[in-house]
DNA sequence: AGCACGCCGACT
DNA sequence: GTCGGCGTGCTC
């Protein structure tokens, strides 16, 4: 009756939502502490997990059945502890995922195929002594904003918004509150997290540079997908232990083991990449507040453009609402910096492309603009969200269109290697020289895309001349010149080498590089946006641009030797438009303001919370079946929270075809997170019983996405 | 999701 | 005779 054995939950990555439950039971010889890395067979094959439940009782399995033991433990490592743990539980509980397969996905993914032998040698390996031949680099006097920002941070408890205008010195902020965190306890860790890779070698450098002297050489790593598996591995091994004071990292770091974590900075909180897009969607800026409450730890999100969400959640007590919101606002509105220039944000131009002759990409005033800088030796930065030659060919004589034949998109014209490429699904063919329908050879691009915008710069400016007396010179940045590992830090060196002078790029160009020289930003078709279907179109608009705007005239002191003024274009056929307004002033509280009050009129977040459920199939029909199907069931089933929570019907999505999926989503909405929360959880088996429903056969896939970004 | 088992067609 | 097609079903 009585077992010699103990048995043990144990979380693996289980098939994504079949019959096997994600915690499953083995034997073990030994009881084994929650958090601890196993090895266990599953099937034919063994798997890595981890021990979850603290209930070790040794028994009697369940009907008689035998337990397979456990076939190693990698007994080097530290259980994971109970904070992570709860971490994990949380983001799988509300973004509607397995336990094992949120579990696993936090882990670095080289500690699933190492064997325990293995991982013991690598953890033997001491970690080479690196040279301490780093000079402690001053701290820089802060600025009587930065130093009431910091005081607050050190006083009070947060979540704090640093709420602070490109160039105010948020990450001074971050670096002084870091430290001092880390001086007052010697096992404090604190988490760092950016949008985007692309970010992190800048930041790296200036944290390393400001606490390797300090902290040792080891004291901070990075954290995100660029890096190759033994690196990502290195790095979460030494947070893990302790000796990593610092982690900088993407929105995959929130999960980092951080045993000693006390701060959570999180800069650029608005940016949507902290929303991961696939498998489990859950937001690493929601998750980084929940995790610092939860180990009480501080979290600071920075931003010069908050989301409105986190904007809503700081807001100030007044008599009407004397709770406020739950994060504390910190504002720091001035630029900082020396010279006289200091301070000025860019004055913003717009021009309203209904005056100017059809069909036309730059403005006169604004091409005039440009050649004045380049004839200053100044630089000038031109934004287009559109990488390509132009979206689409079009046939003059039969009004073919260049659709791919796999999505309901169109092939972009890529005019340096003469291709016709999907955006979507990768579909590329050699651009036709006749109509592929008619035959005729009249076909020309419609619209313009970055490499359209470069050619035509590049004649417009044939003449202009730098001071040196040589050509202009015209470069682009985008996806398609950077894929080249290392492009993106090579050609932004020459930016700011000054061989270029006027730079053309999509949006990643205005974020977070610091360009010196720059002294004149441009969007010349931002329309796109204002009218979207998508409600935060405008706010995301706002933040590009805002951040763009940014770019300009960095170097004050450069600005005011030349007496140059900064300055940002906008052309629209919309100048009036609320977004440009507040660009104008460089208005975030009135644009936010005026967004809040429509979100608050038509019941959208922050005033209400939302998830979809996407379905994918090769028709239409059935991807919305299964979904209107799943809708009745609920109701049939009147599902727990459904008294507060409205299932819209459901729809195609914007891009209704990719690669031959179909596929439809449907939104649900409440005013309670809480009865959003209890329905999804209570819907989730009615949806798998769904799907095994032979009428639902033709469907490929479900998914649920809590706090979309976008519907 | 893997991965095996299984039960039928064209090959050395 | 066997290599291999992918339908079905199981994994503590």
């Amino acid at each position: 009756m009585s077992s010699p054995y103990c048995i043990v939950q144990v979380a693996l990555q289980t098939p994504s939502h079949s019959g096997v439950g994600d915690l499953l039971s083995y034997a073990s010889e030994r009881p084994l502490a929650p958090g601890t890395l196993v090895r266990v067979p599953l099937g034919t094959r063994e798997l890595l997990g981890v021990v979850w439940d603290a209930d070790q009782a040794t028994g009697e399995l369940p009907d008689g059945a035998t337990l397979r033991p456990i076939a190693g433990v990698l007994d080097g490592l530290a259980p994971l502890d109970l904070p992570w743990r709860r971490l994990v539980a949380f983001a799988a509980r509300y973004y509607q995922r397995a336990l094992g397969e949120v579990a696993l996905a936090a882990l670095p993914p080289q500690l699933r195929d190492l064997r325990p032998e293995q991982l013991a040698r690598r953890l033997r390996r001491p970690a080479k002594a690196v040279g301490d031949t780093i000079d402690a680099i001053e701290n820089i006097a802060l600025s009587t904003e930065q130093e009431s920002a910091r005081a607050r941070i050190a006083s009070e408890k947060g979540p704090f918004l640093l709420f602070g205008s490109t160039g105010s010195g948020k990450t001074e902020v971050y670096l002084r509150c870091v430290q001092e965190m880390l001086e007052a306890d010697a096992t404090a860790q604190a988490l760092v997290m950016v949008p985007e890779i692309n970010l992190t070698p800048q930041l790296e450098e200036r944290f390393v540079g400001r606490f390797a002297p300090r902290f040792g050489a080891g004291a901070v790593v990075s954290l995100h997908s660029g890096m190759t598996n033994p690196q990502r591995l290195k790095s979460w091994l030494a947070a893990h232990s302790g000796s990593a004071r610092i982690v900088l990292g993407t929105r995959m770091a929130v999960f980092a083991s951080l045993p000693g974590l006390q701060l959570i900075v999180v800069d650029e909180e608005h940016d949507p990449s902290y929303k991961q897009q696939e498998g489990a969607r859950y937001s690493a800026r929601d998750l980084a507040i929940w995790r610092g409450r939860e180990q009480g730890a501080k979290v600071l999100l920075g931003s010069a453009t908050p989301s409105l969400e986190s904007w809503y959640a700081s807001r100030p007590p007044t008599p009407e609402d004397p709770e406020g919101g739950r994060y504390m606002r910190l504002h720091m509105p001035s630029r900082i910096g020396s010279g006289i220039a200091a301070g000025a944000l860019p004055r913003v131009r717009r021009v309203d492309m209904n005056q100017q002759p059809r069909r036309t990409v730059f403005s006169a005033p604004l091409l005039q603009a440009i050649t004045e800088r380049v004839a200053r030796g100044e630089q000038s930065m031109i934004l287009l969200n559109r990488r390509g030659y132009a979206p689409v060919l079009h046939c003059v004589d039969c009004g073919w269109k260049s659709d791919c034949p796999h999505c309901s998109a169109h092939q972009v014209f890529h005019k340096a290697d003469r291709t016709l490429r999907c955006h979507h699904c990768g579909y590329t063919v050699r651009v036709p020289r006749h109509c592929p329908s008619c035959g005729s050879p009249d076909i020309h691009p419609m619209g313009r895309g970055t490499e359209q915008l470069q050619e035509q710069l590049g004649a417009l400016l044939r003449n202009v001349q730098r001071p040196d007396g040589a050509p202009a010179r015209i470069a682009r940045i985008d996806a398609d010149t950077t894929k080249a590992k290392g492009a993106l830090q090579a050609q932004l060196a020459q930016v700011h080498s000054g061989e270029v002078d006027v730079l053309v790029g999509t949006q990643m160009i205005a974020k977070g590089h610091d360009f010196r020289r720059i002294t004149l930003v441009a969007a010349v078709q931002p329309d796109g946006a204002l009218f979207s279907s998508d409600f935060r179109a405008p706010e995301r608009l706002f933040a590009l641009l805002m951040q763009a705007a940014g770019r300009a005239g960095r170097d004050a002191a450069y600005m005011a030797a030349q007496g140059t003024q900064c300055e940002m274009w906008v052309q629209s056929f919309h100048p009036r438009h609320a977004v440009f307004e507040a660009l104008r002033t460089h208005d975030y509280e009135a644009f936010a303001a005026q967004q809040l009050k429509e979100r608050e009129e038509a019941a959208m977040p922050p005033f209400s919370y939302q998830a979809l459920v996407r379905a994918d199939a090769r028709t239409q029909e059935v991807a919305q079946g299964f979904l209107s199907a799943a809708t009745a069931a609920a109701h049939a089933a009147g599902l727990p929270g459904l008294e507060v929570v409205t299932l819209f019907p459901p729809v195609p999505l914007t891009i209704q075809r990719v690669a031959n999926v179909e596929r439809a989503q449907m939104l649900m909405e409440s005013s309670s997170r809480a009865a959003l929360q209890r329905f999804l959880a209570a819907w989730q088996p009615v949806l798998q019983a769904t799907r095994s429903q032979p009428e639902h056969k033709g469907l490929i896939r479900w998914l649920v996405d809590v706090d979309p970004l976008a519907i």
